[in-house]
DNA sequence: ATTATTGGTTCAAATAATGAACCAGTGTAA
DNA sequence: TTACACTGGTTCATTATTTGAACCAATAAT
């Protein structure tokens, strides 16, 4: 791996939850020497993608990321556009609903709202990498993207996070299969106890799948019939999304999804 | 300069007049090799940070910068603070207001507002570098940062954009000296013909400053008491905002401003 | 058919990254 | 006061990566 890869590998520990990282905390969550971990942090620094705290000298992200965040919605507006159906939906089913990208080691949320007006709502944060074997939103998108990420993911070791994920790749990749068959992804508690989650992909150009459109909710709230409100709701919205990006819908999910909403 | 710092300099040849870029392109511009060219893109679409348009097989700034954006964001609200101010001044004086925080070679605009409903408006790009030397927003926060700035901005070589542009660094430097003394920049075409604009900084919590608050105007619509009013507009909108951001103004910029005020 | 232009690859030579040991400052407990 | 533990940061010989001229392959233009 080259320099320039692990020097930004350390951007993806920043998060909301952990918005500042001081060097010797950051040297014990990555297993670098700490004096090549200073040389890197100082080249992010000076970069401006990370700053420090002067009082703490705890490295936070930097200014450098806000301009290049308009430059690349400014260039593919996915976030504006997403935004608009990511609200539609919550307006109408009153759930947590959310839009989220692939990064490395996981979905990105990139927008959020939930439409909720009940008690128990699901806790959800923007910033937080949603894994790819544990979500519905992750899942969605392996599902329909190219197989060499599946393969890639699924090589690594899978990490269990409630009683209920499976990190056996082989059931991974049986469970892919059954959601290209239906044309979203459902999981239940699989990555926090008491919440299940159904996803459908948003495509590209080339017509892989580019993001997800997702729904988390408390199992108690869970039937059948409100399950498929769920799916018609996200099925709608993405196909949407993808005319207004320009992009098309594959054939065959555009067929699944045709008859999902006929019933 | 470490290769980490190499890499992430081509990120700043992204924008929004320019924002996909081929390697045989980016070659030229940088004069850097293009087998090094390659490996250092290639480090920066394995990390998100670029994706390649898989038609024309040029390069883009990828999702990565989105969620990094996001986080940074949450962690210093800097844009959303900014935006309400920037909207306020923009509706009561009619014209082109921003805010522009500082990057490694010039200010970035992270929010403008056009509020005019003149004929005559002012081209503005958001994602655009702003020289330091040669616009107000520059050499506000020059004028207002730690002189370490100041002086490695000023040792380089200094590009000329229109007639009126001052390329000479002492010429500067004492321009700076008067920025300080009525505690805001302006500048008169300096940057494009016809154009004018006033700019004040806002600060940070160390009173050093961190982005600045500006507008630009033709200069045609420029006369004294127009200017005192833009002044004090953007006084009180960088005071304001400094409440918000919990930062304190440095305490004789606040006495040179509470003296603009009273007039 | 030929040439120019694109993106991409190779491998010896040049250079930068690495990391164990070190320094310095701060806080804390004996 | 002293000693220890904890920060962030620096040094420099060793090691590994980066570098770039030359190369390949594919496409577009003449």
């Amino acid at each position: 791996m080259s320099t320039i890869e692990k020097a930004l590998m350390l951007l993806e520990h920043f998060s909301r939850e952990r918005p500042e990282i001081g060097l010797t905390e950051l040297k014990t969550r990555t297993s670098i020497d700490k004096g090549t971990l200073h040389r890197h942090l100082t080249a992010l620094k000076n970069s401006g993608f990370l700053e420090q705290n002067y009082l703490t000298k705890a490295y936070r992200l930097g200014p450098a990321v806000i301009r290049l965040a308009a430059v690349r919605e400014n260039t593919v507006p996915i976030v504006k556009t997403v935004q608009y159906y990511v609200d539609r939906i919550a307006d109408n089913i009153h759930e947590l609903v959310h839009a989220a990208l692939p990064q490395k080691n996981g979905m990105s949320a990139i927008y959020a709202k939930d439409g909720g007006y009940h008690g128990v709502r699901v806790n959800f944060d923007e910033a937080e990498i949603l894994p790819f074997h544990a979500t519905s939103s992750g899942l969605a998108l392996l599902a329909f993207n190219d197989d060499t990420l599946a393969n890639k993911v699924l090589s690594k070791k899978l990490i269990s996070f409630t009683d209920s994920t499976s990190t056996d790749a082989e059931d991974i990749k049986a469970n892919l299969e059954t959601i290209r068959a239906h044309g979203f992804a459902f999981t239940d508690q699989s990555y926090e106890d008491e919440v299940g989650s159904v996803a459908v992909p948003f495509f590209g150009v080339k017509g892989d799948a580019i993001g997800t459109l997702a729904i988390a909710i408390p199992v108690s709230r869970i039937n059948k019939s409100f399950h498929e409100t769920i799916i018609k709701q996200l099925i709608v919205a993405s196909t949407e999304l993808c005319r207004d990006l320009g992009s098309q819908i594959p054939t065959n999910v555009a067929t699944i999804w045709a008859s999902k909403l006929e019933v």
